[in-house]
Order: C-alpha cells, then sequence, then structure tokens
DNA sequence: GCGGCTGATGTTTGCGTAAACATCGTGTAC
DNA sequence: GTACACGATGTTTACGCAAACATCAGCCGC
C-alpha cells in the first residue's frame, strides 16, 4: 500500500544526479503561494531527469520504434522513479479522440440491459477503450435530452444507446458531429445501426413449442407500451398463432416486474381455458407464477409457463422455468465491433445485426390437461 | 448537418461584418489534400464569427458575469450556428481535472453491486461527474491490477471500488498521486473511506426476527469467502445467536447464486431441527426455497426463510420472502459524496460510513412447528 | 570521396481552453 | 478637472502531449 501513499512528485534531490540540475531551481524559488503541489510528473520531467527531450519519452511512452535500448532503459528508469503517467487530457487533445465510448440507459433494473453494458464494458476494455454510463431515471423526452445535452460536452468518441429509439429521435437530439451511434432496442435500422436479440425469433420459437405440447393457444403476458422489444415480441406472438391457424386470446400487459406479472397472472388464472403463457421475460414469468401458484393452478400439470431471457435464476424457480435464452454478451460485444468499424468508416453505416436466441427447456411447460 | 461540413477555421475576413458573408470564400481555396474536415467548432471560430475574443466566448461558455447582455447574446447565436460544444480534454487539460469518476467493480452480476452503480452514476451526474466502468473480469490479482494498470492512463478524478479490499491491496496497485478512493465491501475503514450497509445491524435484526418468533436456534446460508460482507453477515449471525444463548449450527456455505442455493438448500433439509435458515442474499434464498419445496418442506411452516437485500423479485417468490432490505441507492449516493469530499479536503481521509437496513416481513418466516 | 540513405534524436508547433494580466472607455468622487 | 474605480473586453501564456519537420551522425554504393 506503501506504493499510493508516496508522493513521487516532491523527491528531496534523487532526480538531480544522473542528469539535468535545472530542477531545484524551479522546485522552490517561486513564489511559495499555494505552492499548487504538481500533482503529476509530465514528460518534460522524465525528459529533464533522462537526460532526453521529451519527444524522447513520448516515442518511448507509445512504444514506438526507433529509439535505442540504452536510451530506452534510461527513459523507463525515470519514469519509474517520478512515478509518471501520461495525461490523458492532454493525450486526447492532441490526439483527437478519448477512446472512450458513451453508453446511454434507462434505470439499470433490468437484467438484459445489465448484462448487455457489462458485455459492451468487457469488449470496450479489450479494445482499449473505456465506457463512460450515462444513466437516464425516466424514459421521458426531457431526461433523454438532459442526458444528450451531458454527452454534448463528454469525452465520447461514440455513443451505445440501449433504448427505444423513439425517445431519442423524439428528444430532438443533437449529436456531437462525428459521434456514432449504434442503438440496442429498437426498429431504426433504416436510420441508425442497430444490434439486437432475435426478438422474433425466439418468440416464434417459444410459441411453437407450447403449440407443439399439444396447447390449443397461447395466452401472452406482454411488456411495457415504450418498449420497442416488448412490441416485437407481442407482435410475433401473434403473428405465431395466426400462421398455426390459432386464434390469439387477448393480450395482457405488465410492465417487466415480478409484481405487473403477479397481477397479470390473477387476471390470468381467472380464465379456465388459459392452458398456456408466453410471458415476455423472466421477472414477469416468476410473478405469473406465485399468481397461479395462489389461485390453485399447477403449473405445468394445468397451466405451461414460458418466459423470456434465461435470467440467472430462472433456473431456481418454482418450477423452474422454461424459457428463451438470450446472448447478451454478444450482443454487447457486437456493439462495440459495430462502433468502432463506424468509427473506423468500415462496415455499413446503418442496418440491423440480430443476435439468436436458445430455447431452455426446464420445467415450467408441458402438455395440457387432458379436458381443461 | 451541414454545420458540421463547414470548415470555420478558414474563413477570410468574414468576422469583420457582425455576422459575415464571406462564408463561400472559404470552401474552395484552400489546398484540396486531405482537407481533414475540421470536426467541431473551437472557441476560435466562435469568436470571429461573434466578432468577440476567444476569451469573451469562453466566459459566456463558463457562464461567468461581466460579459454585457448584447454580447453574451451574439456569442451565444454564433455558438448555436457552428455547432459549438467545448472540448472537455482542452478543458480538463487546462483544468486539470475530468470531471469523471472510475468505477471498478467485478462482474455486474450481483443485485448489490448493479444497484450501487446506478446510484454511483446518478449521483455523480447530478454533481456534474461522469462515471467510468472498469469492469473487472474475475476476482483475481492479476485482473485487478489489469483494471488499475487501464486506469493509471485512465481520465479520471476518483474512484470508487466495489470490491473487497484485500484483492486491492495484494494487487500492489500504484494508484495515480492523488486521486483519491472509496471503497465498498470491505473493512478496511482504517486505510481507506469506506462506505457499506450496515452488514451486522441487517443480519442481527434477521437472527432476532427468526428467535422472537420461537425458533432455537438459526441455520446460515452464507456467501462466498471472498467478499467481506459475506464475512460480515455469517459473522454477525454468530455473534446474534451466541448473544442470545443459542448454539450455531454449522455453517453452509454458497456462492450467492441461486444454484448454489438450492444445492445448500437440499443439504440443509436433510436436516431434521433445521426448522430456521438465514440466507446471506435473496438469490440463494430462492434457491433454498426451492430446495426445500423439492424435499417437501413447506416454508414457512415447516422451515422459515430470510433473505437478505431485498431485491425486487423478492415479494414474488413462493411464498414471498421475508428479507433484510438494503439501501443501494444510499450507498451509492454516500459513496460519491465522500469521495467529492476527500476531493475538495473536507470531511475524514478514512473511517466507515455504514448504512442502515430494514427488515421487511412477508410470508417466508413463522413459528416453528410445534414438535419437529 | 561524395551523394544519399538510415536510424536516432532534438526542435518547433499547435491541439482548445481558461487563468492571469493588460487595456480602454465611462462614470464618480473630491 | 484630475484621480480613480469599475465594468467590459482583449492579449498572452501555459496546460501536456505528439505530429511534422529538422538535425546529425554513421554507413553504403559506386
Amino acid at each position: 500500500m506503501d506504493t499510493v501513499e508516496r508522493a513521487p512528485a516532491n523527491l528531496p534531490g534523487p532526480a538531480a544526479e544522473a542528469a539535468g540540475t535545472a530542477r531545484d531551481a524551479a522546485g522552490d524559488a517561486p513564489a511559495p503561494k499555494r505552492t499548487r503541489a504538481r500533482t503529476t510528473a509530465s514528460m518534460a520531467d522524465v525528459a529533464r531527469l533522462a537526460g532526453v527531450s521529451s519527444q524522447t519519452v513520448s516515442r518511448v511512452s507509445n512504444g514506438y520504434a526507433g529509439v535505442n535500448e540504452k536510451t530506452r532503459r534510461q527513459v523507463l528508469a525515470a519514469m519509474k522513479e517520478l512515478g509518471y503517467r501520461p495525461n490523458s487530457a492532454a493525450r486526447a487533445l492532441k490526439r483527437g479522440e478519448f477512446r472512450t465510448i458513451g453508453v446511454i440507459t434507462f434505470t439499470l433494473s433490468t437484467t438484459g440491459n445489465v448484462r448487455t453494458l457489462e458485455a459492451i464494458a468487457t469488449s470496450a476494455a479489450h479494445e482499449g477503450y473505456a465506457v463512460t454510463l450515462l444513466p437516464v431515471a425516466l424514459p421521458t423526452q426531457a431526461e433523454v435530452r438532459g442526458a444528450f445535452s451531458r454527452l454534448e460536452e463528454l469525452a465520447v468518441d461514440a455513443v451505445i444507446v440501449i433504448m427505444e429509439v423513439h425517445l431519442l429521435d423524439a428528444a430532438t437530439v443533437q449529436l456531437p458531429p462525428h459521434v456514432q451511434v449504434v442503438v440496442v432496442d429498437s426498429d431504426a435500422g433504416d436510420h441508425y445501426t442497430v444490434v439486437d436479440t432475435d426478438q422474433a425469433g425466439g418468440t416464434r420459437a417459444a410459441v411453437r413449442h407450447l403449440l407443439d405440447l399439444g396447447h390449443r393457444t397461447v395466452w401472452h403476458l406482454g411488456g411495457p407500451e415504450g418498449s420497442f422489444a416488448a412490441q416485437r415480441r407481442t407482435d410475433a406472438w401473434r403473428a405465431a398463432l395466426v400462421e398455426a391457424g390459432r386464434v390469439p386470446p387477448p393480450l395482457v400487459r405488465g410492465d417487466w416486474s415480478a409484481e405487473s406479472g403477479y397481477r397479470a397472472g390473477l387476471e390470468l388464472a381467472a380464465h379456465d381455458d388459459c392452458t398456456a403463457v408466453f410471458a415476455a421475460n423472466d421477472q414477469m414469468a416468476l410473478g405469473l407464477l406465485r399468481a397461479l401458484h395462489e389461485r390453485g393452478r399447477r403449473v405445468p400439470e394445468d397451466v405451461s409457463v414460458i418466459g423470456f431471457d434465461d435470467i440467472p435464476e430462472a433456473s431456481s424457480f418454482l418450477p423452474p422455468l422454461t424459457t428463451v435464452h438470450q446472448d447478451f454478451a454478444e450482443v454487447g460485444r457486437l456493439c462495440v465491433r459495430a462502433v468502432l468499424r463506424k468509427m473506423r468508416q468500415v462496415g455499413p453505416e446503418r442496418g440491423t445485426t440480430l443476435v439468436p436466441t436458445r430455447l431452455v427447456r426446464r420445467d415450467s411447460t408441458a402438455p395440457p390437461p387432458e379436458h381443461p
């Protein structure tokens, strides 16, 4: 821990030998007013100590070739002694890039957003980029606009937006020029670059699974209106039923939360002919399971339930939940790749990339009861 | 978008007339070699267009007093026309601060970390600070060291670490000087500034609640060894029992995941004398509930279960989970406050701040069965 | 032996901003 | 009416870095 305590800038005389003695003059003489204690050593300091030009320090710092091995070693030693760290502000100013990606998202309350964010951060780090978080408290236009106006001053080279793009457009966002944007949870593939889970494919798999088990039709516990993902799942659910010649029951809506799933579940439990429910996410499925349990409808004997997301807890539900697995890590990875490509001006400017899903069969689905 | 294309730097003499008409000239004449299309307007560009000095633009930009209202308006108009955005790299370089806080954390798989991070981001935004994420894939020393070495070059003024500080120490971290650190999930209050949930208080409340219900003792499903929070809960659990004159049963460990709670639950279900279990988090409690259910032990009639965290889903478990509510938002808020105070050199350098918990009674706890 | 090349290094310059200092009217006190 | 304060603005400078260019040995080929 001692390394943290050290204050390399004020070392008494160690730097004097070996090279330049000019430092002492600088250290003391000037007006002692507020000394300002230079916080970090600069390239110039290192250069002085190593007896080279600052440009050579720069070359070493950036790992350029063309520096004599002996010189390089001297410089490295000087850097170490002074505790030199390149100043990223100066670097960014000079290079014109921050090596940082901004991520705008709503509250991190949904598993999907968190997982995606995590993957983005990891992938970005891998590429030498940092990730700056721009939280938006509420999905209102004012909030979104606020986030973007913060962004305007922010040190980012690109932005990944994890939310329905309509809010973005509606907020009359004015992005800093040359800042690339990639969007998740949106259908704006013709205006933006979009990366998303294959909502439709996953939904189709879920519905088909239930129909294959023998259910006459499938009810749907949908997500909130604002969400594109929710909309997409609802549309796909309806389409899959129609395609199979079934009649879609009325839609029941929740807001992604388990609590809303519970409330919707109480409603669904009242329908005796409801033998299969496709919940738009696992949390709502959880609430649904509780409601069904309370109303004495057994899962999966009386009612089959299928979720979406495959959160880690899904396998521990009662009963373990059959669900559609989303590969959030892949989504995050692709976001970073897409945004970097856009920055480097390779790859398509717009269009949607879909990440496939996978149906995970557990114990919450079964054939319908003999005669309901 | 046209504002982007414009190359304000090369304007010949437009500044002369209030709102120049000389723009056309700039587009053609200059050497067409890679034009480099200046990406953004600088203060100088705005100054030229507004017919003032760049310093005045700076004053307007920073909202300083002492600028004539008319002048200010001119400047603002010019800014708007050029789509001017202050360059944060230059600003950071000049001011010597980035207005950014780095957050180091393990994978965002635990609710607590995510909630805390979210609160940190929100509070920081409130204070005009951005948050940069430094994900650490695995809690190994090498990984932690890697994160910190990335950090060394990173544009942050302070760091909040959400993890057991031992890993940090062990990684022989060398922090940039003058970068303040605040830590969550740690007992290093004497070396660092620590903000944490009152683990002991929450645990005591949980244990007492169960004892008050009439249980002879309370079993404990603990978290992983590396975690300070887990350790603290385990210690407090044992202490609370001893204090009440009870004999602590053997400790059962999980790794925070529901799956591990399930495995541990199978084990616990085998003990007929186990009538009350305190799980170190809600996810493990979920798995525990499933295991008990599978083994035919009813909750709460046969076994009482209590969790820790109060994740949103807890109220939808079967049965709804009694648990200890953690105020992650407050933890995050206090982290930001502490770190900003340290930067401004007010407030104590080290020491621990505890955030109180609250017991949330739901349906998973009840008096023990008559004669077990 | 000379021109030119290569590798290693130094020098100059400018990125965009804002602190510090300088200037310049205008009014106000005496 | 001179002195002086004050408000409004302009000028200079430095933040730390790295691209572009300059220098300067040593070495090669002919």
